[in-house]
DNA sequence: GCTCGACTTGAATCCTGTG
DNA sequence: CCACAGGATTCAAGTCGAG
């Protein structure tokens, strides 16, 4: 077990401020800092750590190369020993695929846990500690929201867990800060803790928004992948998942749970597995037990992980080192009929694979287009020539038509979809997916 | 069936403006009118239907009991047609048990969106859904929150449903207003509607909040009722149930749904029968075709509706007085009962396939034993009230009972297990309940 | 009266590259 | 910036008519 390179990192060099390659302005940062109990300024020293010798870089050397957004600037696979906000900050800008948070529900105030179930004090002071709660967890709330959609690359998402406690709050800030929301998911828990006293519905699940960098995002959702390993139906936005218990959980030296909240891995590789690619670059600024870096490493992306306590660090470090990736094959993507170079059927025509004169018709045969040498089509019976797909949408009367699925052409005596020989010739082309 | 009372209200006699007894000052109101595109202020005619004639109150005499909070003063089963914050600042004062709300979503829809079969989906495009910005759904939002809290008893809850579009924006608003948040609720829907590009997961749920007024209050919640009805397990945060189709959606003339968002009963039935006693008056702001009203008469709740749109206003008039309320004695709250078996007989109640007040007998005909909305059972000529297990044990003097196997249900002069409607269900829902 | 299959429908923030 | 065109995309319930 390797542990976290604290000392490597030259501790007394700088005592407070931003380790200096990650001091470049953060221009969609919030504008004034805001001190959050609890997350306010310790002696913060970005300490990076290193998943392997080999890959352990000290953060004297890596200021040569951080003048860009250059990938190499980035401290991939490894815990940044730090303030969220602050180690955000110093991340590049535009650098990550993907966010996923976890972040705190409770108010840290004075270092200790502040349920919001306990805050059951005088009802006189109550309307104002309710405000000062709620305007402090806004204000947190807000500035790591704003230091995440800074790292966030333009076509990034960004999932946050949350319960009845804290989602609201975050999913109306996402909103105000330009996020677009993709889908809220909700994580039902198989085997949730009842509620002891009989007077609540069982608190069974946690919630999930994904959201987008913006509306226009062209954002990553491996929708055909998620569909074929659930039983070729779309996959929902109820998610159902056991607690992480058992041989999973993270134990300390005393045999009991290291972390409070420790997510199941099952959840994280939901998540990457959906939205994100091999290679991709995952920032978890609440990173915990590290779970989202143990499914990272498992599943072939890279990630950054930010968390304030050593302790948790140093069980994340250990736990992800542990971990073997799947092999690559493992994790090849099923061809995505979207992602699939387009194949004009003019070039079916070129290569040979249909016969300009060759006769088309529809599945049922009602239909009828002949092959033009320049890959249009005639309509039979009239004057209207064009594309596949224009003459298959004048033939039924329709607006749009996918001509490939459309119309069929005969072979041996059996009708198949000219798709058919689209498959053929990008099989004969060895392009099955770019 | 019976119209909408508009003629008796006295149509012309107040033209803007709001009805002399609803003009009392509402001191936990927006200090400012909040101006709504959709909720604009039309010709308001606070318009009072009856149910019946005997309970047709007209606006004029009922302004001698406005001045107090007693419970004469309220118009009961009634729906009254106008703006739902106007009205309810009309309402006295802490007079409502329950709210249960179904706010515009706000879901800002772009172009229109087909199917892959080319046809075209209807979308809720209706002026009531349209806002300039957050900032305007806020104010509405916290316009008719505060005037929802005013209507409440001090130990009375509210419901609100919403989707990823708005329910953030409502939730975060409700902590503001001081409302304490019980539970959030998912709805999954059994059927919803696919993405049909495959650019997200398909948006299978709904969410509810349910709040109390503050965190001290003294709410109900029918545990014991809610957890015999389960196969005396305590009812999860997730909730399932299938769209409102087929028979149960009203219709208009042309056999189009008359309304684009009505909700299953089965959703408010799980409502009221947690959170409400027989007698409870229920408050809907956003009425729409009454589900809520509906239910409420069958459950024997009373309720006050608020709809702004008369079309929908007469259709639920009618509706709700074609429902028959179910018999008193299957409504009893039941004594706290614990202890049996698996799965759910109250689900079976729900869907319709089995009737509240239906009786049960065992295989021979010795015991009967009569359905309880809940899903509970009491035992004939005694007040024992439990699950079916339970219930069934009582019966023989037994220590336990499969009340699956003991319970018998006559149809066509057949007497099956109940066990039989069990399965029956399974099929139906190809066991999606998991 | 039954089964079978075709058809309809539901609170939806639902495409992308080229010119 | 817009316009245009290629072409990719759906699940569970319900109703209804045919056989």
């Amino acid at each position: 077990m390797r542990s976290v390179a604290k000392g490597a990192a030259g501790r007394t060099a700088r005592q407070l401020g931003v380790c200096p390659e990650y001091a470049e302005p953060a221009p969609l940062a919030a504008p004034r800092a805001v001190t959050v109990p609890g997350t306010a300024p310790r002696a913060v020293e970005p300490v990076l750590t290193a998943p392997r010798a080999a890959r352990a870089v000290s953060p004297a050397k890596r200021t040569r190369d951080a003048a860009g957004v250059a990938p190499g600037a980035l401290p991939l696979d490894q815990i940044l020993l730090g303030d969220s906000i602050q180690m955000m900050a110093g991340l590049p800008a535009g650098s990550v695929d993907l966010v996923f948070a976890d972040p705190p529900y409770n108010l840290q105030l004075g270092g200790e846990l502040k349920r919001p179930d306990e805050s059951l004090v005088d009802a006189v002071d109550d309307d104002w500690d309710r405000f000062d709660s709620f305007a402090t967890y806004d204000a947190f709330t807000r500035a790591w929201l704003l230091a995440a959609r800074r790292a966030l690359k333009p076509n990034g998402t960004l999932f946050v867990i949350g319960s009845y406690h804290n989602i609201f709050r975050v999913g109306a800030m996402m909103q105000d800060l330009g996020f677009w929301i993709l889908n809220d998911i909700v994580w039902r828990k198989a085997n949730p803790m009842p509620n002891f006293r009989g007077r609540r519905f069982t608190n069974a699940h946690e919630t999930l928004i994904w959201a987008a960098r913006s509306a226009d995002a062209k954002y990553t959702f491996n929708y055909e992948a998620l569909k074929a390993g659930n039983e070729d139906v779309q996959v929902r936005s109820d998610w159902l998942f056991p607690l992480c218990t058992g041989q999973e959980r993270l134990k300390d030296g005393a045999g009991k749970k290291l972390h409070p909240t420790q997510k199941p891995e099952a959840l994280l590789a939901r998540v990457l597995l959906s939205a994100t690619k091999p290679g991709d670059v995952v920032l978890d600024p609440f990173f915990g037990s590290g779970t989202t870096g143990a499914v990272a490493r498992r599943l072939r992306r890279s990630f950054i992980g930010i968390e304030r306590e050593e302790a948790y660090a140093q069980a994340a470090r250990a736990r992800i080192d542990a971990v073997e990736p799947l092999p690559e094959d493992a994790l090849i993507a099923p061809p995505s009929a979207r992602e699939a170079p387009r194949v004009a059927f003019s070039v079916l025509v070129e290569r040979g694979l249909v016969t300009p004169g060759a006769e088309l018709t529809d599945a049922k045969g009602r239909f009828r287009a002949v092959v033009r040498a320049d890959g249009t089509l005639s309509l039979a019976g009239g004057q209207n020539v064009g594309s596949i797909h224009r003459v298959g949408a004048l033939a039924q009367g329709a607006e749009a038509c996918n001509g490939w699925t459309f119309w069929h052409v005969e072979e041996q005596g059996r009708r198949h979809p000219i798709d058919v020989l689209r498959a053929r010739l990008r099989a004969e082309m060895g392009i099955a997916a770019e």
